[in-house]
RNA sequence: CGGGAUGUGGCUCAGCUUGGUAGAGCGCAGCGUUCGGGACGCUGAGGCCCGGGGUUCGAAUCCCCGCAUCCCGACCA
């Protein structure tokens, strides 16, 4: 491709309505441009990064199992009414009618679609399994669509849905799209972790979700150093094991703490840290009181408190629960006496004694409290939030947090979808069975930005090999100097024999507004042509990612720009996989489940 | 849905406080000089100043009502 002839409309300043950086980047490399709020234009260089996206996650899903179709936008209403998500969907759900008056909206999944084509085509078990999916367009009426394509109301989406006869079949469905998963973010040069997600009562890991590990995520993320355990902070689990404690060899002994209720003042007045306090948080769950016990300095994690509990309603107590339950004003319950339905501890604090608890009672704290010995606790469990200071739940290992973006979610939907359509199958013994379902999404066009927040510098985009519209730029530094031009052309020519994509900047234009613009555009590989090199007999190769410039030989370019384009697919992960003399796809080299790369 | 901000040439913005009929830089067109990191000079084109009402002799500027966009939060998954 000449860029001459092509269309890149690059903007030199940022643009005012973008904030975070892959919206600028993108606005300004001319890939994007916004139609209205959420719902952007791909221009040539933006749709090329995004088919190249789709040919990846396409090639992938077919390896593994999955069949390509597509299905339409528009949804009649009728079918949402009968999954139940008419009414349960919210405004996100863009409906209209038509002109018969008729519901309709257009769709932001398709379980439901999906479900009906299945429940009228599939019947018996012998038709199954199946793994069905599409790359479309979708539509969320996001309240506040944001940050460009991050968080745009219309959208790219990979949807594959899974259809099995059992659990067994289900769950190695499951695994086939994880695998899948892993093989399409290592094929595009993604440093990502598969973390596991909240899997609420099905219980079990499955539910992973795929993050682009970039610092501007809104998720943050544990992981270990060890192993391919990681997880949202807020769910990462904390393991605690020791030997258990002797028992405190003082009794528990009341002090006057007037005016003391926060862990500070208390752990001060005492002169002991905040780790030999007992925060004792007291809740309203379902109608029942409950206590919740952690170490002063540890934070409590509602939600795993919920999930213990099974309850639909939490709710920190209110001053008038406190002073009935404890006795005291808000600031002094203990767990030693308290009248409450359940006391719950959080792991650590049973392999410790001679704790500092509330004495319920106003203005008093007990010390030399043993949790054994002065309390009744019904049990010990994980109850606050991850700290660096913990291990890794599988392998012991270190872990380190980091902040990722949402590209891939996978989960199990069991029967949900079938039961409410009636899709249903017959075994092999002639009885009807519900059609176990899995979900599993990809959001092709954030990854374009994921891509971006994870890979740029203050010039502009630094695409990987895999996902760059055009793999190499050659410039023609001066294209009224007839030399220049003609080598140019001649490199330019080479590489597209070589299958590489690449774009020929033929345009009259200065040197550095040249260098600025290809810098902008991201391309990993530069190749300059200009007359100083050509009078040397050689090319300049710009590496994007480290800005590095190499000159090679004009003689045995070929050989020496494949070695250093190696160099930078190996960056990323990727090795050339050259087929059929032409075609160069990228594979990725590393051993699968690995996940990580390291710069 | 609550809070905040902004709408002026293609882009980024100034002008608004204190009303007098619109500016800069970039971009665009032409000419000349330049030519390895977004050059310089000259000439030129381009604006119902978001929309609608009002106040006023006179409104980009003051007042009221809309609309749009962006940011924070809540919501949603």
């Amino acid at each position: 491709m000449r860029w001459s002839r092509y269309f890149i409309p690059t903007l030199k300043e940022d643009p005012a309505e973008a904030e975070v950086i892959s919206h600028k980047l993108l606005l300004r490399a001319g890939m994007i441009r916004k139609l209205t709020s959420g719902i952007y234009t791909y221009l040539p260089t933006g749709w090329k990064a995004l088919q190249k996206i789709s040919a990846i996650v396409r090639q992938e899903m077919n390896r593994f199992k999955g069949i390509e179709m597509l299905m339409p936008a528009v949804q009649p209403g009728d079918l949402w009414a009968e999954s139940g998500r008419w009414e349960a969907y919210g405004k996100e759900l863009l409906r209209f009618k038509d002109r018969h008056d008729r519901d309709y909206c257009i769709g932001p999944t398709h379980e439901e679609v999906i479900t009906d084509l299945l429940r009228r085509e599939i019947k018996s078990y012998r038709q199954l399994p199946l793994n069905l999916y599409q790359i479309q367009t979708k539509f969320r009426d996001e309240i506040r669509p944001r940050f460009g394509l991050m968080r745009g109301r219309e959208f790219i989406m990979k949807d594959a849905y899974s259809f099995d006869i059992d659990d067994a079949g289900a769950s190695d469905s499951y695994e086939d799209m994880r695998r899948a998963y892993i093989s399409i973010f290592e094929k595009l040069g993604l440093k990502f972790r598969a973390v596991e997600a909240d899997s609420g009562a099905i219980g079990g890991s499955f539910s992973h979700e795929f993050m682009v590990l970039a610092e501007t995520g809104e998720d943050t993320i544990a992981a270990c150093t060890d192993c391919d355990y990681a997880a949202n902070l807020e769910k990462a689990e904390v393991r605690c094991e020791g030997p258990d404690c002797e028992e405190c060899s003082m009794p528990a002994e009341k002090v006057a703490t007037p005016g003391l209720h926060t862990v500070e003042q208390v752990a001060g007045f005492l002169e002991v840290s905040p780790g030999k306090l007992i925060k004792t948080m007291l809740y309203n769950a379902d109608g029942k009181s409950v206590a919740a016990l952690i170490r002063g300095d540890r934070e409590l994690n509602e939600v795993k408190l919920k999930n213990l509990l099974d309850v639909t309603s939490l709710e920190m107590a209110s001053p008038e629960e406190v002073e009935k339950w404890s006795g005291a004003k808000v600031g002094f319950a203990g767990p030693a006496g308290l009248k409450v339905d359940r006391i719950i501890a959080d792991l650590e604090l049973q392999f410790d004694t001679d704790w500092v608890t509330g004495a319920n009672e106003t203005d008093a704290h007990l010390r030399h409290v043993d949790l054994k010995r002065d309390a009744r606790v019904s049990g010990y469990h994980d109850l606050r939030n991850f700290t660096t200071e913990d291990f890794c739940p599988r392998c012991r290992g270190n872990m380190y947090l980091t902040k990722g973006i949402e590209v891939g979610h996978i989960f199990k939907l069991g029967t949900k979808y079938s039961k409410a359509l009636k899709a249903t199958f017959l075994d092999e013994s002639g009885k009807e069975q519900l059609i176990i379902m899995g979900c599993y999404g990809i959001g092709v066009s954030r990854i374009l930005a994921a891509c971006i927040e994870q890979n740029h510098d203050r010039d502009g985009i630094i695409f990987t090999p895999a996902i760059a519209p055009f793999e190499v730029v050659v410039i023609a530094l001066n294209i009224k100097d007839d030399l220049v031009r003609e080598q140019a052309e001649k490199i330019y020519e080479r590489l597209k024999d070589l299958g590489i994509d690449v774009l020929l900047d033929d345009r009259d234009e200065r040197p550095g507004f040249k260098f600025k613009d290809v810098d902008l555009i991201g391309s990993p590989l530069q190749v300059v042509v200009g007359a100083k090199g050509i009078k040397n007999r050689v090319y300049e190769v710009k590496i994007r990612q480290t800005g590095e410039r190499l000159e090679i030989p004009a003689d045995d370019f070929v050989q020496e720009f494949t070695r250093i384009r190696n160099d930078v697919l190996a960056h990323f992960g990727l090795t050339p996989a050259v087929k059929n003399g032409k075609e160069a796809l990228l594979q990725a080299h590393k051993p699968q489940g690995s996940v990580e790369f390291n710069h």
